[in-house]
DNA sequence: CGGTTTTTGGCAAACGTTTGCTATGAATCG
DNA sequence: CGATTCATAGCAAACGTTTGCCAAAAACCG
């Protein structure tokens, strides 16, 4: 029992480098390059070597590796607050993408959660600074700093997603939200029109900026005064979004004169919204119609399938691992600052033409 | 040109505990005490050493500790397939729910995601042989195994989720599937319902086994034979909710007699599924009672509001964070095998007596 | 067959920490 | 005031790789 640390760790820590070299009868160097650039050994001292490698079920550590060649090959993706969004599945999407392509390259995605903490950026920026990543994708935030410490000073290649930081030198993968809604209040004006309701997201959030605009672009398109437009919400986060839903049925009950098209910021206040207003007795898309934002799937599957526009999650999240991953080989290259992704807009019956006279 | 490493490299490696060292004063050993059990050093001594990393920006390195000490504080997710659950949140929130415990305890979250292939499996178990992380929590899947090595075998602290392996040994963390999907049924029974249909997940999934199974323990229960329940479904795999539902509808397009009562082993299912049977002419609840699996969210928003089951997401996560640093902490402690977290029934409208003479 | 080039393998020094052991100085006690 | 103990700081050896440099062997050439 004294020495239950040998008796129970055969496996402890595993065959060594120069366990495999007695093994095969070569020095350890030599196991090295045989298992890393194999050109540079003799076949047959290769074959040796891996079958003793095999044999003996060795892995390398990737630790020592890591302090020897100074990289890992982490990769570590920043997201906002809380992953949980409702209906909204981008980030789990965006994961999912990012997780495949990384694989590909023999990377590996470590996550992390920047909440308003100060605990969660220390570690955020301790994983930066202390060598555990070898570059960072950040969703729709901006780069966490603390006691002088920045996430752009870390060294470490950066890509952000959805938020366009290209203008401070951090390439940036984004979606033409504001083309989007553009268009698509554009096409609400062509069905005839005039009274909008806007369900906002967090108030002077990017994105909520960028739709926003895009709203009153269409408006100064199509002849509209800003007045056209009602807003509601701005006061919750996009993960609330059933509850923002919720909070703007109010605001429109409380309206003399309602609106007939409304604009949702996300498929979770759509829904939500839609659901109270069939409650009111209101029929969507003849009282109401209801472009939404996301491309949820549920979506197709609501009474009545509703209208939304499709964020690009998969590809945005390609895109951001091979701009991350050419910051990161091809050192130097100056490449593309700035990627856009086009959003597209699935119609479905919740939109229709203004045909009742009024 | 020629030395650009050096003249780019300014912060390329960042101080090191060497660099504090001089500042302050004091030994190198000095500093990494200070650091890591600051009661074995001088106050005095210690503010001064503070105050120079402070000073310098300094972080320790990661891999120079980890390979030192032997150890490292990243902890591995091992997810099914794909994170694109539809409307089901199970898979973000249970990550939310265990990063956030792990950030508290000073770990790191490192997803991984095994898919049926190859590639997948022998990136997991380099990951778990090569000392990268220092446990693993596995979701829904069996321990991967390959070329002899086998996630069992790597020494690591393993805890389950959602699939019950503590039989052979693995720490388990589990709902009671069964019996909430038992009582359900019963509920069903009781409003009057004698003809059931049921959407299943893949053949043989634990799940499906484990839901299927709880119908019919009800059905004994209430005395109705195992013929009054029809199955539908099978081949596909949870991610493909939606097209569960749309299949399952064709399905029960095609019944001669139709079922009064359905069970769905999903959301996504269940919300696909309803929106055909509206589209088919029939009312729910009053044709047809539905009750689904996973709690989303949306389901209290669909036409009518949906009762799900809800999966316990959060707690799970905090409790498998929980076990694990248990084991990895108290190393010898033969803390508790299983943990049940419950399930529950979120009663809504798509549940309705019997009231039809039929 | 001797000399030259090429291939291949080995030695040993890094990488940046932690930690056992030892040395120093301060503090306590008789 | 000397002897003993205690707290504190420093030295140096690990941890498991990679890789620059050199030596040995092999291959080639004249």
């Amino acid at each position: 029992m004294s020495k239950n640390k040998e008796m129970l760790g055969e496996e402890q820590s595993g065959p060594l480098m120069a366990d495999v070299a007695k093994l095969a009868g070569v020095a350890i160097s030599t196991v090295s390059r045989a298992l890393a650039n194999p050109g540079r050994v003799n076949e047959k001292t290769r074959a040796k070597i891996d079958a003793a490698a095999k044999q003996l079920g060795y892995t390398p550590n990737a630790m020592a590796r890591g302090l020897r060649v100074g990289k890992s090959n982490i990769i570590m993706i920043v997201l906002p607050g809380s992953l949980y969004y409702g209906a909204s599945q981008i980030v789990p999407q965006v994961l999912q993408a990012i997780n495949k392509s990384l694989l590909q390259s023999g990377y590996t995605l470590m996550i992390a959660n920047l909440a308003r903490d100060e605990a969660s950026e220390r570690h955020i920026l301790n994983l930066a600074f202390g060598g555990t990543v070898r570059g960072t994708i950040i969703l729709a935030s901006k780069l966490p700093e603390l006691e002088g410490r920045s996430l752009a000073n870390a060294g470490l290649p950066i890509v952000s997603m959805l938020l366009d930081m290209s203008a401070s030198g951090v390439p940036s993968v984004v979606t033409n939200d504001r083309e989007a809604v553009r268009d698509a209040t554009a096409d609400l004006i062509r069905l005839g029109h005039r009274r909008f309701f806007y369900l906002a997201g967090p108030e002077g959030n990017y994105h909520d900026v960028e739709r926003f605009g895009g709203v009153l672009e269409a408006f100064r398109e199509g002849g509209l005064p800003e007045t056209a437009v009602v807003r509601s919400g701005g006061k919750l986060d996009y993960q609330q979004g059933f509850e923002i839903g919720l909070q703007a049925a109010d605001d429109f009950a409380a309206l003399a004169e309602k609106p007939t098209a409304v604009i949702a910021t996300s498929d979770d206040m759509a829904i939500s919204f839609m659901s109270r207003m069939k409650g009111m007795g209101l029929a969507v898309p003849d009282d109401l119609s209801i472009v939404s934002f996301d491309g949820s799937p549920v979506c197709a599957f609501c009474s009545p399938p509703l209208s939304t526009i499709e964020q690009p999650a998969e590809e945005m999240g390609t895109a951001a691992v091979d701009m991350l991953l050419e910051a990161i080989e091809d050192t130097d290259a100056p490449s593309a600052m700035r990627r856009v992704i086009p959003s597209r807009l699935i119609v479905r019956e919740s939109m229709a033409g203004r045909v009742k006279s009024d």
